[in-house]
Formats: C-alpha cells, structure tokens, sequence
DNA sequence: AGTCATGTTGACGA
DNA sequence: CTCGTCAACATGAC
C-alpha cells in the first residue's frame, strides 16, 4: 500500500473533509480517541508515509506500515483502528499505527526531507549523504529522514535509473552521480503518483520484481541488501558498483 | 495453499 | 550502554 505517493493520494482523498467537524471518533487505537470527539480539522498534511490529521493544538499521525488500509465513506467488516464522521461522510482506518503529536506540527517535521514537498531540498539531501559515506546506497535512499517517502520500489527503480548497483557505498559515488539519484527520488516519486491514480503503476517497473534486464538482457539479481536487508532487483552488467 | 512483501518499532541478548 | 537481530503487527497478491 504505502511509500509516500500513495500518502498523497490519499491526502488529495480526504481534503473533503478538510475544514470538517468530528461528529463521532471511535476505533480500537489505543490513543485517547474521546479526544477527537467534537474537534475540527485544520489541516491534513502529509510528510514521507506518514499522514497527518492536524487540529489546533495536536496532530493525529497514521503509518500505515506494510498492511494498512482506509475507506472513505465506506466500512470494511474488520474493527476500524481509526473511525472519523463527518457531517458529509466518513474516514476509517485499518490495520496502522495510530499516535499523537503535541503542539505545533512544525516542531515534529523538517519538511525539506520530503521527496515530494514543495520544500523538498535536494542540497540538504547531499549534505546528509556526506556524513554517512560508509553507508550503502541502498540503505542511504531508504533513510526517511533524508529521503522521507521513498519505499522500496523507488528504491529499486531509481537504482535501476541511474545505473548504480544498490550496494555501492555513498561515500564513493562520484558527486554528479550522487546528485542525479538525489534529484531522481524525487522526480521518479511523482511519476509513480501519476501511475498509481492511473492504476498503471506496476507496468511501469524497470527492475522492481523483474527477471531479466531489458537493457542487456542478462537476469537480474535479487537479494536482501544492506543494513535494513530489503529486497533489491539489479543487474550487476548495467549498474555500476562503486566500492 | 503457502510464501512473501510497498514498513517500522521495540524487546532482547551479546 | 550500544549494537545487531529479530519478533510482532496482520493483509492481500500471486
């Protein structure tokens, strides 16, 4: 379900009920849900996965992790662990982390970390990049709080993009090199929002699940890489190992 | 039908 | 105390 496009969709989604009183909250989260009961919603934002239900004086943050699901005036049989009415409709929330942050939203988040926000700074992306060289590429992307958003699929695919092997370590990636997969997190993140409101993401995957690299034709490799072990998709004849 | 995965946190042990 | 490992969460695609 969920790297950060799929945060935006579901944003675009709810602003219906932006502006919108809680008429009922209720659900299985273990926040003190009576809290939500009667307040207004300022603002939904969303930073990297993470979606944000802002009132005055607290945000309501979901993750909706690897499973988590939502419908928007509709219910699943399953126990909501977040359920919000409106007067014009409804919002449930499955199977996802469900915590609040106090005060003011903009001590929680720096917004330039996201890929997608319109303060996205690819130059502060460098500069984190630079004080973990030993890291590997493949973990350094997956960073949230240097790359807020990208998943595993932008991963793979940006990867695949620019021709640099998931394992080379950061520190060794000549600069221009560097740059371009900084830039192409972002750039490949909002071609993957048009894809998926389009239902045409998965045909456009280069290397994400594939068998065979339709550059050279060679198979792909697949393994768990680097610290955080996630499944990478390379070709090991296209994708330069900087070590 | 069993396996695996678009993710993260927290517990536990070395 | 820090680091690394792994269980837990729990759904749906293939």
């Amino acid at each position: 379900m969920p790297e950060g496009p799929s945060i935006r969709i579901l944003e675009e989604e709810t602003r219906q009920f932006s502006g919108q009183k809680i008429l009922s909250a209720f659900g299985s989260s273990a926040i003190d849900i009576e809290r939500l009961n009667g307040k207004t919603i300022e603002s939904f934002k969303t930073w990297g996965k993470h979606f944000l239900i802002c009132f005055d004086d607290f945000t309501v943050k979901i993750h909706l992790l690897m499973f988590g699901t939502y419908r928007i005036n509709e219910r699943k049989e399953l126990t909501p662990r977040l359920s919000l009415v409106f007067a014009n409709g409804e919002l449930n929330f499955y199977t996802c982390s469900v915590k609040i942050l106090e005060g003011e939203i903009n001590l929680h988040y720096n917004w330039y970390e996201d890929v997608m926000n319109k303060s996205w700074n690819p130059q502060k992306a460098k500069e984190s990049l630079d004080k973990i060289p030993k890291q590997m590429i493949c973990d350094a992307v997956l960073d949230q709080n240097i790359f807020s958003g990208v998943g595993n699929i932008i991963k793979n695919e940006v990867l695949y993009r620019c021709y640099v092997h998931p394992e080379s370590r950061v520190g060794k990636i000549p600069e221009d090199k560097l740059k371009e997969i900084i830039d192409e997190c972002s750039i490949y993140s909002f071609q993957f929002l048009e894809w998926k409101k389009n239902y045409e993401l998965k045909q456009h995957w280069l290397a994400h699940t594939k068998k065979v690299c339709l550059r050279c034709d060679l198979p792909l490799h697949k393994k768990q890489t680097g610290v955080k072990k996630r499944r990478s998709f390379f070709c090991t004849n296209c994708q330069n190992l900087y070590q």
